[in-house]
DNA sequence: GATTAATCGAGACGGTACGTCGCGTCTTAGT
DNA sequence: ACTAAGACGCGACGTACCGTCTCGATTAATC
């Protein structure tokens, strides 16, 4: 007795489908966004065209698969008892995942990618890793009661909100310290 | 006697220049950022490809040519004597500017290729007209004495950020209701 | 007790042959020589592709296999007393198989494949449809001690050379009154 | 004043249209029709692929351009004041263009393609390089009042048929001698 | 007025990626 | 062992755009 759901047919290959996610990740950081192509990318994972079309539609869905594992590993702080620490934790991760770490790399492209195009931006809204993370963080600060609102997403983007802005737009650097601040003035604010 | 700055040969026209700005201004409309090419630019100006290749390096170039009188205008709020509302007036200007203005799209479709191409990133800092805008806003309300700190740019990020932040990342559709809450959630947590 | 020569496992599949013919038999005349592919012949069959090339190893031994007997019975003449009409008649079979019938048009493609490509050149000339067909008429013929030569060969090359050359050439459509002349003036030349 | 039938633009380079009928030229014998691609050719001819999309619509476009002036010299013979000679140096021309030459493995391959596509088959009839040759010889034949007909094309066919149908179809390799002895038949059963 | 020089539109040039298609092979489950 | 199904690596298809080049024609300033 076999499995009904189980397709005819010869199965897709795990092989392809790794080599496929671990070139993205190389090349996106050896040639950038911008040169990555789907031709490229077949080729450096020594894989047919056909195949990386077949399963993704293209490299931004490549890209996205590639690195939102990294992401969220990189964004989930281990959260202590202090919620202003972990916010300024939280924070510091956010800065140098943006500014520092491949996945981050990827994160800005297809954030940049979906001010111009509607189906990266659904993509991105399906698998929003950044404000998933920072939901945990404000829930549990949430939950020790010092927060004023809760409208989770307003709170979110006054949290990250600055700090995302100056990164993007003018491609700062923040330091550990000034997230620190940043924390702080954040709680300033909108502790009850 | 002529004007030693003067060159020699045909002097550029004007009407080519102008013919370009008019063409990238309606195609970003009508197709998009990704669609548009140098190309395209070209036939629908009616213009040499070369005419437009010796004017501009590339169609970020052209696009931030073609939109940044726009923005500073679209950007710039009359003062008046409450910062408060001043500062309201400004963010449902942002607004409006990223979500509903063509102008807005251009700064979109810039700001997202920054993120993943050095070029566009310069060029868009030389010719910050979200920043200055804000710039004018916030210095009039330090100007009223009624800010607890001096560093600009943070205050323009905290100011700004929330806003930009939701839009860019959820595609967010803000009320003029929510920009002013904004406004005074952000003068609450700043005020000396 | 079994056949000794019984090969093991699943024999091949009757079903599967006949579909694979009657397949490329249907699609040379909807979509022509060029437009056939293996996979679209194993997709009309309703056959694995795998099945396809197990048994033919190109398109054109397909055709081949396809066409061969058809071929074969369209230029089969019934044989008179007289040598002259049963020329006149096969040449009338040849001008209709080749420029009106299926099969006709199978050997025309296979003929031009063979121009180019030795395989099929080789295959052509093990099945040598027309060759054969055209022995038995002049074979008849020299039983009647009429022709002045014994080269079959040769004497075939005269009696359907100049027809075959106009309709290939050409793409001559002769009618029966010239094949008939053609027969004649054969005979007036070769007649001892 | 200028030439009103110039075309605007950069002119048609000679450069490139005379290195991609070499290329296609030695790539026929090297690798044979088959094998030869757009791409192949263009590769070859250090042309960029939309160059040889832009003169010419296909290979057998191109190949017939490289080998038509070939084949033309090939087949033309001098002629003398003997009738019999000349057409028994015509078919020897013939046989040698079509066993041995370059130019005549290019016409097989067009004539091959033109028995299934009707694109190559107009193609080759509107340079019927073969059909002209043979006319020539003809109709000086004709002028030496030897023949009985006055159907050229019946006469080509009667002339040449023979022997192309024995080099298509059974890739024959005649001698001087067989050609003679061809030209010999022919005038024999024409002769007025 | 003739010359000079840089512009103009037009379009061909060598490249390269696009997304699709067919090749012939392979790997499943099922017969 | 054979079947149908369908994924695999490969590579050509014809198209689009890249940025450069080469034309004739145009437009001022200089001679």
């Amino acid at each position: 007795m076999s499995d009904p759901a189980r397709a005819l047919g010869r199965p897709r290959s795990a092989d392809a489908r790794t080599a496929v996610l671990r070139a993205v990740d190389d090349m996106l950081v050896e040639q950038g966004y911008a040169a990555m192509t789907m031709k490229g990318i077949a080729e450096r994972a020594k894989v047919g065209r056909q195949t990386v079309y077949r399963w993704w539609s293209s490299k931004a869905e490549i890209l996205l698969e590639a690195s939102a594992a990294d992401a969220a590993r990189e964004l989930a702080v281990p959260p202590s008892d202090s919620p202003e620490a972990d916010i300024a934790d939280f924070l510091w991760a956010v800065a140098r995942f943006l500014t520092s770490s491949d996945a981050g790399l990827a994160y800005r492209a297809l954030l940049g990618e979906a001010q111009h195009d509607s189906t990266v931006a659904a993509l991105l809204r399906g698998t929003d890793v950044l404000g998933t993370s920072a939901q945990i963080v404000i829930r549990s600060a949430q939950a020790h009661g010092i927060l004023d609102s809760d409208d989770v997403d307003a709170l979110i983007a006054e949290m990250v909100g600055p700090l995302v802005f100056r990164i993007l737009s003018e491609g700062w650097q923040p330091t550990r310290a000034v997230t620190e601040k940043m924390a702080h003035r954040f709680l300033e604010r909108s502790s009850s």
